[in-house]
DNA sequence: ATTCTGACAGCAA
DNA sequence: TTTGCTGCCAGAA
């Protein structure tokens, strides 16, 4: 039966679609970092088919900040133009480079490790 | 019902 | 080190 989760949707789409709604201004995280919190681990490749669903949400889904865990922008081609997703992170203050994120690793964003279980009450 | 694809990631050679 | 294959989950044909 689906029970109803008080942090959420059970559904692993939705699941993702809050996780990334929690990804902070100007952070970025990975497909697989949100699999891993979801428990899938390996999964990473239904996040991102998730976030290809992400249009259907009423909700704005700030995908643009999900990347691979290269840092680079492999999803941009699903943002209308291929331009969006990098215009989207430099007015979060992330600079693009070539397709990828410049100092990934400073911008990432591990929900796992930075969200506290305080927070998600 | 079966098969393939897909905004990935990890592991083997 | 790089390249390639496999695993994962869900949806479409």
């Amino acid at each position: 039966m689906k029970s109803q989760n008080t942090s959420g949707e059970n559904d692993f789409f939705d699941l993702v679609y809050e996780i990334t709604k929690l990804i902070p201004h100007g952070r970025v995280t990975t497909y697989g970092a949100i699999a891993r919190y979801l428990g899938s681990g390996r999964s990473a490749r239904t996040v991102g088919w998730a976030l290809n669903a992400c249009h259907a949400r009423p909700d704005f889904i700030p995908a643009h900040r999900v990347v691979n865990h290269q840092g680079l922008l492999t999803g941009k081609h699903h943002f209308g133009n291929s331009t969006t997703m990098e215009q989207l992170l430099a007015n979060e203050g992330i600079v693009v480079e070539n397709d990828r994120v410049v100092d990934f690793r400073e911008k990432f964003w591990d929900p796992s490790a930075e969200i506290d279980p305080f927070d998600l009450k």
